[in-house]
DNA sequence: TAATTTTGTTTAAACGATTAAACAATTGTC
DNA sequence: GACAATTGTTTAATCGTTTAAACAAAATTA
């Protein structure tokens, strides 16, 4: 690689020291500088092509304009959409994002996080999975702003912006009350995860104080790692009974695709047979003979404030930051 | 944030001087150092939670054990998978990958450039749009390691992996027309991007070959930023005609989706009206009542190949590298 | 036993920036 | 005209590593 143009190249060749080269650049101590010396500098940065060496600059500040977010997984359309918008705005300040997808493992979420904090991120966005709480404390003991997008844990005191799951779930099930279905079913994660659990609660709970049911006969769970080793179970498990259900709540867009999918190969009619909601919008929703009924969550919104509080942590740190954020209800053809 | 252990520290606490405690740890010099000594090291090192400053051995090692990766569009499943493939791929080798998303744009694939360039990555993974030959250029001229994935400028003699994009083209219409398909439209991208001209090119070489047909009257094409702006007029001119084509081949995931999209409101019957087939694979292919068939890309084998490839060019500089690989046609019931 | 080699460790410079402090030259004040 | 204030610039230390070179002590050789 060519060797790259330093301060004191510059330095040398306009006849001056480097510090003055770094205050002109930095525009630091303007006041001061003589105009015609600064518009040499700038115009000999210029030509020579110079650019910063942002590392040697890292370790004198102790900054490196960068954060870490790690997603659940990267080749999901929910965490990529989010993936952007973060480096929208993080660019916007002047950041960099590096980003990592813990694929719900545990242990590579633990990898990622060492190795961001190696590279000296200034922060951390994180959509942590299970077991993830002691790292979680071991950011906290370290002063190291982070701040929890998608999914937080209630016994952590943390910043967290989330989608307000138990409600969106509700709005989910009383909208499909309304629309007279009478036995109304849900496909979750079999998974610890908090907001994941608060889907659930909110299905189980509307359907108790809307249509009277209680407990959860209806409710069928799916492995969070591995969504097609029993989705076609759960279904049948559903639907090939006596009285099968006759509307279903999926848990996620991931749920939804695949138990759409086998709802094809078994050719039930949507939503005369079988009414289907979902949370999450996807653009190949639109490829379903029913454009699907979901629960959109403020995806911008989510990206744009944890970006926010995040950068407020690292230039000086703030009060704790929590926000669930409403979903809202998309009504369309399968429902 | 709390302060961080350095060498020192640990040098400190043992009582010998920070150069033995980088020895030890970075397991040079193994012979000569007493045994007792390397084990208190690195047991202390263990016991202050010592973690490298990888700012400072950057700084000195010239290598950040970085790359850099622009994709065309994050929040495209083809983008993405590659984006995992690479970082696991990059993670073997103890690499952390940066990704940017160009969106097409060249003054943002330019500015990520910098980007990367300003954070020392040790070397770039690119997948360029129109316009980015200069910046190439410059790259090769600077001698930075780099790579083209997806994309390459037929001009330039860079590393490449791409798929054999005429030759997928041309199996896509073969099949097609040993369906029996008479009329084969296409709908295309209205782009300079060679490996995409390559695709229509394919499609009216094996038009010519296959059934005589000359020229492009059934060729349309939609703008590569905005797809949705004008895909349900180019369709509607082959559909709402006289004559309408009786088979499209769709020239990526996201002219499909859009594509499929809008005869789903036509009500067009796949493939008893209109046979389709596509490049890329989409697990929401399956969503649609009449699965896509499709060019599978290889895509573990393109990230693969082209980290490979970027390594070994970062290690030392190695021989041209350049690879078309081959589609596979996976046949289902859209044709 | 003196000279040489080996072993184990330290010293010190370097990477390229930032920045407080020092300094010289000029300008202003009384 | 002496002193202070301002202006423009440089000096030098520092961030936390790496690593060649130096060095002292112990072991080996002659």
């Amino acid at each position: 690689m060519v060797k790259r143009v330093s301060l004191k190249d510059i330095a040398k060749e306009v006849g001056v020291s480097s510090a003055l080269v770094s205050y002109v650049l930095n525009e630091k101590k303007t006041g001061r500088i003589d105009k015609i010396v600064a518009q040499t500098i700038r115009d000999t940065a210029r030509r020579l092509n110079y650019r910063t060496n942002q590392i040697a600059r890292s370790l004198k500040t102790n900054r490196t304009n960068t954060i870490g977010f790690i997603v659940a997984d990267i080749s999901n359309p929910f965490s990529s959409s989010l993936a952007r918008i973060v480096e929208d705005e993080a660019a916007k300040n002047n950041y960099t994002v590096l980003f990592g997808s813990s694929d719900e493992n545990a242990l590579k979420f633990q990898n990622l996080v060492e190795i961001f904090l190696n590279r000296h991120v200034d922060g951390l966005m994180l959509a942590p999975g299970e077991h993830a709480e002691a790292q979680i404390r071991y950011l906290q003991q370290q002063e190291i702003p982070f701040v929890l997008i998608d999914r937080y844990f209630p016994d952590i005191q943390t910043n967290y912006v989330i989608l307000d799951n138990f409600q969106a779930a509700h709005t989910a099930v009383s909208h499909l009350v309304n629309c007279g279905y009478k036995k109304i079913g849900m496909i979750g994660y079999q998974s610890s995860i908090y907001t994941l659990k608060e889907r659930t609660r909110g299905y189980l709970s509307a359907l108790e104080s809307l249509t009277g049911v209680m407990g959860n006969a209806l409710l069928r769970e799916v492995q969070i790692d591995d969504v097609e080793a029993n989705i076609n179970e759960v279904i049948d498990e559903l639907l090939a009974v006596d009285e099968p259900v006759d509307a279903i709540l999926f848990a996620s867009n991931e749920i939804a695709l695949h138990g759409l999918i086998y709802l094809n190969e078994l050719k039930i009619k949507v939503p005369e047979q079988l009414a289907i909601i979902t949370f999450d919008g996807l653009a190949s929703w639109d490829l379903f003979y029913a454009p699907l009924t979901y629960i959109r969550q403020p995806l911008q919104e989510m990206g744009e404030l944890a970006t926010k509080i995040l950068l407020e942590n690292i230039e000086n740190t703030k009060q704790l930051q929590q926000f669930n954020l409403p979903g809202s209800l998309i009504v369309r053809a399968s429902t």
